[in-house]
DNA sequence: ATCATAAACTGATAAATGTCAGTTTTTAGT
DNA sequence: ACTAAAAACTGACATTTATCAGTTTATGAT
């Protein structure tokens, strides 16, 4: 069966499909069919609200495209970024599966569009797809990786060597386009709160990466001028 | 068909099973039986070493008695404490789920018992047990929620901050005995290595928290005293 | 119970990072 | 292109935390 809602405005799950992270690639044509058929889809300009830390969620959201980011709100309201989500992310099955609260905030960096499915949906496919399940599985747990390194990081490394990880964390998840510029937009605050530190340290960090030839700046674009440089001080 | 090699040396599944947060709880009786049947015990004396990060393990423990430490190995060699493990707690599945290397060692801290149990065994009964899927689910994500929370404190909160947090972390895990005392004994290395901090620095601040009245010191036992003070310190 | 060893502790000092306040520049929306 | 608002930047200073070196105490294996 092919859906009926199939149109210009909501994209279908093919597109997504192509990319190789993507979550239902073990779908059999049929599931993956229901799933185009049962999920809505919605615009989101930046700046948007996906879904708020604390809030109940029913299902989950695929990146279609855009940028979002998740972050939990500390103390006096400061952002710690956890996680981004692109084309082909899924955000929100956290939530779903463990039957908590949405334990993130995600927000709209660059202008998305979001497909919306609902977490039964999820809950069946698990259990007709043991593929699935395990594709699933193993994507929590390389979070769940990341997450402990990144404990690691932040409890032993410096500020310094900290950022220089960040910037070559957001080449590897954003690539840098033919002028080795990252292919996204931060701000400074932004990038203390993936850091864990004051937007003014981050400000004086990138001026004396700056100065140390590692990088060039352009208002919110970065430069990669020495990898192996970044790699050095982030202790790569 | 019951175990034939159950014995005193090897303890039964059943016993574990009474723990509320045991992740066998949805088996049925006879897949019970067979992870009963198939398991090896073995004991371990405080110090030693269950696996270690990086190597290949094949399968997944679980603990059916004393207290295993899970950290990672930062710069210069210094301990990040991700997290503990104790009676019914399994530890290794993250890497036979995800098909990684460990990325923590574990290490013995209190005399332990543990069962080792093939991947193959826990491949299976993915495959066959969607609720016991959904279950190892709500497992890792239920761990990644609290990585990231610890994530953010981290990132955000002081050294004395996060260390009251962890007093009230042990308190909940390990429980107070009968004179408000911690259930586990670590050294100050270890405390500085959960929050991410300089011995030293622990050390100051456990003075600091004695003589306001918030704990007792005697060796390596630790009197919560105020806990309403912890709280308020941790910012809970 | 003892004893060697490891851990705990203390003080002095250095280094990293945060905070605040003010100025300049950039950004995004009309 | 214009312009208000937001972000970026700078300098001075405060605070936290790490580091180092040395002393005392507790631990755990025999």
């Amino acid at each position: 069966m092919v859906g009926i809602k199939n149109n210009q405005s909501i994209p279908s799950c093919e597109e997504c499909h192509a990319t190789d992270h993507m979550i239902f690639k073990d779908l059999t044509p049929e599931q993956l069919d229901n799933v185009n058929y049962d999920k809505g889809c919605s615009f989101y300009k930046r700046g948007n609200i996906i879904f708020q830390e604390g809030h109940r969620i029913n299902g989950f959201y695929c990146v279609h495209s855009g940028i979002v980011k998740m972050y939990k709100t500390g103390i006096d309201g400061k952002e710690q970024i956890i996680r981004f989500a692109k084309k082909g992310d899924i955000i929100g099955y956290r939530s779903v599966l463990s039957n908590e609260l949405a334990c993130t905030t995600s927000r709209v960096i660059e202008d998305a569009t979001l497909c919306y499915i609902q977490g039964d949906t999820l809950i069946t496919l698990i259990k007709e797809n043991p593929a699935f399940a395990m594709q699933l599985m193993q994507l929590t747990c390389k979070e769940l990786g990341e997450a402990n390194n990144y404990i690691t990081d932040i409890a032993q490394k410096t500020v310094r060597e900290r950022l220089a990880e960040i910037l070559l964390l957001l080449k590897d998840t954003f690539d840098l386009d033919e002028n080795q510029v990252l292919q996204i937009s931060l701000t400074r605050e932004e990038l203390a709160n993936m850091v864990g530190t004051a937007t003014e340290s981050v400000i004086r960090l990138l001026s004396e990466f700056k100065q140390d030839k590692l990088i060039e700046l352009q208002g919110r674009k970065i430069k990669i001028l020495n990898l192996p440089g970044l790699k050095k001080i982030a202790n790569f």
